[in-house]
DNA sequence: TTTATTTGGTTGATATTGTCAACTATTAAA
DNA sequence: TTTAATAGTTGACAATATCAACCAAATAAA
């Protein structure tokens, strides 16, 4: 298979979720990026979280997660605690205010969800999500070769 | 339908396959960028195209896009000529080089493809774009209002 | 037909995302 | 115990993206 439009779609709805990720983010009117939104998510989903468990669900660079991780607790957010099983890690936590704020994105996400996959049913839905994952994998194994 | 997963799992292809983009234009040795291969392709395909029909078929801000085009410009590939029916507006063709490189890219896209959707056979494929220009669909009418 | 508006494109400024390299401090391995 | 690996930070910078202001040409409205 070498078709070009696979791609094309690909790309398209790239973008078009790249737009709505931004407009949710303006919706919530704290001056947060998409990625501070992902990465509070993940730090109230798994806490205590270090900074480690975020580059690796997100397979960022680690520079990235520092900086968005500090706007975080800039905003009060996110607070910062010594890990006990490692000094040279830190634990991290949602404050009330942070946690309250994951609350809100719960709710803007399953909007999100419900917009992009309306007319599509749960089968439908379960099978896209199946193929972007072999997708998925079938790249990040190219990519490190 | 409100699964967090399905967008994970989404972003997670974006990020796998952005990281395929770049490493298909580095093997270019060219210093192009993903985007000024996207654009490139599309001059070649839909050629003579203006800058206006590259702006519709990315979705992109125009200032964008003139920057794009510039850098080819000035790299050789592509070329700028008056459009007779539009003063304001000029069509964008590909030079002997840039058509060249167009087909070299178009080999390394189908190994892109071949290699992305590996076991996935044909009729899932189909699906899945069809469920993603569903997706893109739904979410530009959610933008656009 | 003259004014007003829209359109195609350019330029400047700036935000977001992302990576690389160098570094510190701590931990684990030899 | 010297060495190497790991967690995280900082600086520099590339790639992508948008907004606003602007020019010149084209279209619509008066």
């Amino acid at each position: 298979m070498s078709d070009q439009s696979s791609l094309d779609s690909l790309f398209h709805l790239v973008h078009a979720l790249k737009r709505q990720l931004h407009s949710q983010a303006d919706k919530l009117e704290l001056g947060l990026t998409p990625m501070h939104i992902r990465v509070i998510k993940i730090i109230e989903r798994k806490k205590p979280c270090t900074a480690l468990d975020i580059t690796d669900f997100l397979g960022r660079d680690k520079a990235q997660v520092t900086r968005l991780i500090s706007t975080l607790i800039d905003n009060g957010l996110v607070t910062k605690e010594p890990n006990p099983n490692d000094k040279r890690s830190q634990y991290l936590n949602t404050t009330a205010a942070g946690a309250e704020i994951v609350e809100k994105i719960k709710g803007i996400d399953a909007e999100t969800v419900d917009v992009m996959t309306r007319d599509i049913n749960a089968a439908n839905l379960a099978e896209f999500q199946r193929i972007a994952e072999i997708m998925t994998r079938n790249l990040q194994a190219n990519n490190e070769k």
